[in-house]
DNA sequence: TCTGGGGTCCTAGGACCC
DNA sequence: TCTGGGGTCCTAGGACCC
């Protein structure tokens, strides 16, 4: 029996997300913000329709989207993480073998069924999806992740489909031909505006270049992507999750920070989220590296950006440990009389916590653990900072701005969803 | 004034080894 | 004049993804 893939890509997810306990979103155009309320990162139809480019500076159009009267939010990773788990929890239930893929897609593997087509199939997926979560999603079919990703694609760009293709029926070669190299999953703006330059415009082209030639100009990752474009499956479904290699926290501050210790705060802060991460996982770190930066678009003053890798003398996943370390790194990055628009951190070099080696001259410090533990559990518990380090600071001032952030409706107690209801003649 | 964050993989080149 | 060969490991940088 020949096992299909499936791409169930969630539509204008965040969008999608806002209006579920929004109703009179509905038929309104949409758009979400990045964190620090930066850049457009998701925009529902109408705002599209209405020519909204994707990764636009917010402070660039924001007169032109009011004057659109469009509907502007902060980006609400409760929210949207905790619907996404909802949808991936549902398709889990409705098929076996499932790779989430992302916070909005997930990719299946169907059998052929008798009786019934794919597209009938998909078709089932979509509104039941639609009826248990109200999220609409497009779902594309082909024999290898690449091809299901083309058909998700046209799914969601022809409304006559209502969200489901299934190439596997169609004339590939028609469809390739009038698909562009650039919207190929792995194919991105570097690599299009390269093949363009050769004459290769569409994923045909890409499908028929030679073997050779991929391999020495696109490295095997090009030659992978135009394999699976003639349908022989090189990347295969990936069900169970993989431990992260590696671990990051870094945001763009409220305004443009210059004090040393306003600095220190942040850092502190970023490393507490990132060893919070770390230890959900049950991994230790053996490397840390910080990193500053002034605004890389600013004319008037010369860009500045410094790193700096810390090597722990055994891999930890202790929080106090990692701000001790990376503080003297940070003053030495640091140069006085510069803006800095934001600083970063990434725990790397992670092994499993059973995986642990002891330092043959050092005696393991398992209080330091406990404490941990037991400072996670209480801000599990009670919510994030009830105890922090004091370095973290306390007010946060250079905090990023969320100014337009819905209720955290489905994971906070205080902002669940108020339902009115009037009765005729009460 | 204001331009996101968190990941992965691949390659080239240098350092080093015998 | 002519300066090895083969291997590993590490790092930086570039490209991609959502």
């Amino acid at each position: 029996m020949d096992r299909l893939f499936a791409l169930v890509d969630c539509n204008n997810f965040y969008a999608s997300c806002e209006r579920l306990f929004n109703p009179k979103l509905v038929g309104k155009p949409v758009v979400v913000l990045s964190n620090n309320d930066g850049c457009i990162i998701a925009r529902s139809n109408e705002a599209k329709a209405l020519g909204i480019a994707m990764g636009t500076p917010y402070f660039k159009c924001e007169k032109q989207l009011k004057a659109w009267r469009v509907e502007v939010f902060s980006s609400n990773y409760p929210l949207y993480g905790d619907i996404s788990s909802r949808v991936m929890t549902l398709l889990k239930q409705l098929e076996p073998d499932v790779e989430i893929y992302s916070i909005d897609e997930a990719f299946l593997h169907l059998n052929k069924i008798a009786g019934a087509t794919l597209a009938d199939y998909g078709m089932h997926l979509r509104k039941t999806i639609l009826r248990c979560i109200g999220i609409p999603v497009s779902i594309g079919i082909g024999s290898t992740k690449t091809l299901a990703k083309v058909a998700g694609h046209i799914a969601k760009k022809n409304e006559e489909l209502q969200g489901v293709f299934d190439i596997t029926g169609a004339d590939v070669d028609s469809i390739l031909g009038d698909f562009a190299v650039g919207d190929i999953w792995g194919i991105g703006r570097c690599l299009a505006e390269r093949l363009r330059l050769r004459g290769i415009s569409t994923a045909l082209d890409l499908k028929n270049c030679d073997d050779a030639w991929l391999r020495k100009h696109l490295s095997v990752a090009g030659l992978r992507t135009a394999m699976e474009l003639r349908g022989v499956s090189c990347l295969t479904l990936d069900d169970c999750p993989v431990s992260r290699k590696s671990i990051a926290s870094s945001k763009s501050f409220g305004y443009q920070v210059e004090s040393l210790e306003e600095l220190k705060e942040a850092l502190a802060t970023y490393i507490d989220q990132a060893a919070v991460k770390l230890r959900k996982q049950r991994a230790l770190a053996n490397c840390l590296e910080i990193y500053l930066t002034t605004n890389r678009f600013c004319k008037t003053a010369a860009h500045y950006s410094a790193r700096k890798i810390v090597t722990f003398a055994e891999p930890t996943a202790n929080t106090t440990v990692f701000i001790r370390h990376a503080i003297p790194a940070l003053t030495r990055l640091f140069r006085p009389g510069l803006r800095y628009q934001k600083a970063g951190v990434v725990l790397f070099g992670l092994v499993p916590e059973s995986f642990y080696q002891p330092n043959l001259f050092r005696q393991r410090d398992h209080r330091a653990s406990s404490l941990m533990a037991a400072i996670d559990s209480i801000n599990g518990k009670w919510g994030r900072y009830t105890i922090q380090h004091a370095a973290a600071g306390f007010d946060k001032p250079w905090k990023h701005r969320q100014e337009k952030k819905s209720p955290a409706y489905t994971t906070r107690w205080k902002e669940l969803p108020l339902v009115k209801a009037s009765w005729p003649g009460l």
